[in-house]
DNA sequence: CGCATATTTCATCATGTGATGAAACTACTC
DNA sequence: GAGTAGTTTCATCACATGATGAAATATGCG
């Protein structure tokens, strides 16, 4: 009855990836605390130990799988696809824009999205990322001079309305939202939108 | 050296309760996956046995600490509250009325929206309260021959919109929208929820 | 072939988890 | 004061977790 699974490098797989995909998963599933190493080498069918001889840990697999892919790789691009275009309509092409990124690599934004709420410094890594990076730069493009308090209060607002959508649409999976075509969700929310970065 | 901690009830203190508040804490700061029964036990100065004794399970001391409080008891009270008065303030009155129940019982709220990501069984329960119980009925009184897709596009983004301030406030805790005063997000995200709940 | 290197598994560790049963202790009743 | 019921701790279980070191296997190079 013995499975004898025997040892050594097993041809033309990419194990490494095979984890990296099952951690996705797995992190998208039940957040990082609800994730075991030995879960993710389960659905890898492969050994817990070799999740450790690719990965220094589970830190560093979630990094790895989820932070590394979820985030994208020039904020700057991101902005300047939003600031770049008529005034009127950059609440549409937010929206548009985010929903693009997020639906291309969906499980690992699932997975990002869940971990926000379990580890503090995944938290706090968003936080600074919407904020500084993201709407923080697309509020001081549109309105340069603008008190602190009031810019903070747009981009917070304007953030927590695009975490709102993606809550919605990936994690809690509200009906109407999370079925919705994506340009439907940039008509109805895309004002939302504008209204928060460019009130009036 | 024997810290001989002694048996025995101790004079005067409601234990269970100290328990129940230890755990809302503990769960709001790590959610359910991350928060084990002894870390409770170690907040309430107590031994790990005595959670065993007052409550069934890790399931039912989060059911009595967490979804008991902050699940209102009349959901229909609340839905009264936000369609009673003039139309064209319905968001302005959901936005306030949210704000008061998540300002008063903000430690397992925070516990309630942290564990929407761990759970399927919190996030289907959060789900269908937010859709069919609370605005779902919004639209339905607001609206009432409204085809079904429509009523669920409506209900599912000011939920959403509703999530995201929350997310934003309690567990993002995004500047501009954690410090601001309750009153100036009334007028900031009323208008939202008034545009998602009657376009126009 | 023989050897080196990378890949994979096995065996095992220390620790933390939820859980249980029994013992010690206090407070209350008769 | 003896007995009883409720409260609290102790000792312990079986199991899962993250982690490590060594052994076994396969591939590629000379």
């Amino acid at each position: 009855m013995g499975v004898e699974a025997r040892r050594g490098p097993r041809r033309g797989e990419d194990t490494r990836a095979a984890i990296l995909e099952a951690a996705r998963v797995e992190f998208a599933r039940t957040g990082y605390a609800g994730t075991s190493l030995r879960a993710v080498a389960r659905a890898a069918g492969v050994d817990p130990a070799l999740v450790h001889h690719y990965f220094e840990g589970k830190d560093d697999l979630f990094a790895q799988s989820v932070v590394l892919v979820s985030l994208p790789g020039r904020p700057a691009s991101l902005v300047s696809q939003v600031t770049e275009g008529p005034r009127e309509e950059v609440g549409l092409r937010a929206v548009r824009t985010f929903l693009g990124v997020w639906e291309a690599r969906r499980s690992s934004f699932e997975a990002l999205l869940r971990s926000i709420v379990t580890s503090e410094e995944v938290s706090r890594a968003v936080r600074e990322f919407l904020t500084q990076e993201i709407f923080g730069q697309v509020v001081a493009g549109l309105e340069p001079g603008l008190g602190p308090e009031e810019r903070d209060l747009r981009a917070g607002l304007a953030a927590a309305a695009a975490m709102g959508l993606a809550m919605g649409r990936y994690v809690v999976r509200l009906p109407g939202v999370a079925d919705a075509d994506p340009e439907t969700l940039v008509q109805r929310v895309g004002p939302v939108l504008q209204g928060y970065l460019l009130p009036r």
